[in-house]
RNA sequence: GGCCCUAUAGUUCAAUGGAUAGAACGCGGGUUUCCUAAACCUGAAAUCCAGGUUCGAUUCCUGGUGGGGCUACCA
């Protein structure tokens, strides 16, 4: 529709003025709702040429399209601009060309599809899920479905931090104070069991550093010389040494946290196509340092520690291996980019992670660079902003978090007691309702994250902040549920709309709102693809779910006498529910048939 | 100190450099003998400050101010 009127505009103006229109000066929006038309043109670029007033320029322009392009009925000019409005017979068209796309707003692959690679939720094991693990979970499961929708191949993966300090410290606090408890014999959650212990950790930790402290030792030294911190250092040095004890308790407790993360991802409906664990990268990372350090890319210090200079590119100088030989972070990352490169050969790879390692993902794909992995072009780090609570950051330390499997069956239990009282799934069973509330919820939290621009902070308010009504995922979840109800009706009375005529069709305003947004829909897939934003598809989803209620609400479908209008508003109603399903898909969100 | 992100109704969020800044929650007023009222209609309510570029700036640039983050031989 858009290119049509490109195309009108370009041959208007070099019918009129004689002149090539530059395709940067040609600017056209979809028209305000305030004033009447579907498409704008802004004349203000164009007055250049046609060196007449923007009123003047609009006029006729307006006139030269409407008397040349059948698709333009009728056009108004305010200020400069030029608002066009395309005739209700070609929206009816528009409705039963793009109704009989199927998979409509997915592009297919094509033979030589982009390879994306997307690492996303990256957790630790020394303690479960919480909510800011849940943002990073829903936008990196989202943009893999947005990227695969757009043509690309996606191949979904989670870097496991599954070795150093932190899963140390839960297992001597599980040694010495655990008395041979299991997540079995205490009926907790894997995940849970062993966080549970980093925080005794940390309890008994600064016990005894406080402990110290009134014997007379410094500060610093008592946190370093408590007999716990001692106890961690010493299994972390056990089990790079490969202690046998050491590796099958590191083993035993991380296969109660990967138990406990399974549960938690199948609730949120995250998966992953490949899961690498930083324990097996971590080797390859300093084989690569120590190469790039022998071709002269990386400087050595007197403590033998391994640095790389990035001063050049306005960044700092950054360890890669510590004196002792170990390896950091930046290590084992370099050491999976390469691992994931030789698996995929991925044209891009996105990281899911928050913002506040920024500086990190700067230096490693500089770092990649100067060492010689030219690939490391299409690494890219994808920032999302942090969520914070009303009292400020979530601390986990002090128990100031936001649990993900609480927070998920909060959702829940808000959804069933609402819809309980709403009392619409008669004929169901309780697991289909279980189900069905399960869903609600789920939408509810899921749309409320992923609605907000990505790169923004947001605050979480546990008590205020998840709503069921105006703006959320169970008020575009309802609009399916009705569109749906509405075609099952019409199937069980036997209506047959697929064969409905169409020219003789004049649809209401009502009818071609949703039409317009229909006709957005694969553009803005790839849009949403292009600038990695889920939010694109959700504030799309709503917008398209309140156009449908007016629609809905000012209109009958099945009461129409009418038969080539009732079935005209099926196929309307069918697109808009297959659109709906499809683009709350991309977000990793459910559509139940009835709520 | 240096670097990065951010600032829009009371609150949570929108707005490729374009028109009268758009929603939701909350607050006020309405709609149900009719396909699901988790809906629909309607009222009040906002661009941090100062410059600059432009026919035109919430948007781009500069400088302030507020908020967040990074700047570890932590991850």
């Amino acid at each position: 529709m858009e290119n049509l009127l490109r195309k009108g505009v370009r041959e208007a103006v070099r019918v009129l003025y004689g002149a090539e229109l530059e395709e940067g000066l040609l600017q056209i929006q979809k028209t305000r709702k305030e004033f009447a038309g579907d498409l704008t043109i802004v004349v203000f670029p164009l007055t250049r040429i046609s060196r007449k007033s923007p009123e003047l320029t609009a006029m006729e322009i307006g006139e030269f399209l409407t008397a040349n392009i059948d698709a333009v009925s009728v056009y108004n000019v305010i200020k400069g601009f030029l608002n066009v409005t395309v005739s209700p017979e070609e929206w009816a068209r528009r409705l039963f060309q793009i109704s009989e796309v199927s998979d409509y707003g997915f592009t297919a692959p094509g033979d030589n599809p982009v390879t994306i690679v997307i690492e996303y939720s990256s957790p630790n094991t020394n303690k479960p899920l919480h909510l800011g693990h849940i943002r990073n979970n829903l936008l990196g499961f989202s943009l893999s479905r947005i990227c695969g929708a757009a043509g690309n191949r996606v191949i979904r993966t989670n870097i496991v931090n599954d070795r150093g300090i932190h899963i140390c410290k839960s297992m001597v606090a599980w040694k010495l104070f655990g008395d041979g408890a299991t997540p079995a014999s205490t009926a907790k959650k894997g995940d849970h069991f062993v966080g549970d212990y980093y925080v005794l950790f940390d309890r008994k930790h600064r016990e005894q550093a406080a402990a110290l402290e009134a014997a007379g030792v410094k500060p610093d030294e008592a946190r370093d010389t408590a007999p716990l911190m001692l106890a961690a250092r010493d299994m972390l040095l056990k089990w790079e040494a490969g202690d046998e004890e050491t590796v099958q308790l590191w083993h035993m407790m991380n296969s109660w946290v990967y138990e406990g993360f399974d549960v938690t991802y199948k609730a949120l409906g995250v998966e992953f196509d490949k899961i690498y664990y930083e324990s097996d990268t971590y080797k390859l990372g300093k084989e690569i340092v120590l190469q790039a350090l022998k071709e002269g890319h990386l400087v050595r210090k007197d403590d033998g520690s391994v640095w790389i200079d990035l001063t050049a590119d306005k960044l700092d100088h950054k360890l890669l291996l510590r004196s002792d030989g170990t390896a950091v972070y930046m290590t084992q990352d370099l050491g999976t980019a390469v691992i994931r490169y030789n698996d995929y050969h991925f044209d891009r790879h996105i990281y899911v992670v928050g913002n506040e390692q920024n500086y990190h993902f700067q230096v490693l794909a500089l770092a990649l660079l100067r060492m010689g992995f030219k690939w490391a072009g299409g690494l890219h780090h994808f920032s999302y902003g942090m969520v914070e609570l009303p009292e400020g950051k979530m601390k986990s330390r002090e128990g100031m978090v936001v649990d993900a499997d609480d927070l998920i069956s909060e959702m829940t239990d808000t959804a069933r007691s609402m819809s309980q009282e709403l009392g619409k799934l008669g004929g169901y069973s309780e697991d289909e309702k279980e189900n069905i509330y399960r869903q609600i919820g789920l939408a509810a939290l899921k749309y409320f994250i992923l609605k907000v621009d990505p790169k923004k902070n947001m605050t979480f308010n546990p008590l205020e902040s998840i709503d069921f009504n105006g703006n959320t995922g169970p008020f575009i979840q309802y609009t399916y549920t009705r569109i749906r109800s509405v075609l099952k009706k019409a199937d069980e009375a036997g209506i047959h709309w697929g064969h409905g005529k169409q020219d003789t069709l004049t649809p209401n305003q009502k009818e071609i709102n949703v039409i317009k947004l229909l006709n957005d829909f694969p553009a803005l897939v790839t849009e949403a693809a292009g600038e990695l934003s889920p939010a694109l598809i959700a504030n799309y989803c709503y917008d398209l779910a309140r156009e449908f209620n007016q629609f809905y609400h000012d209109y009958t479908i099945l009461g129409e006498a009418d038969t080539d209008l009732r079935d005209f508003r099926l196929r309307l109603s069918d697109l808009t529910g297959r659109v709906i399903e499809t683009g709350l898909w991309l977000l990793g969100i459910e559509a139940p048939e009835r709520m």
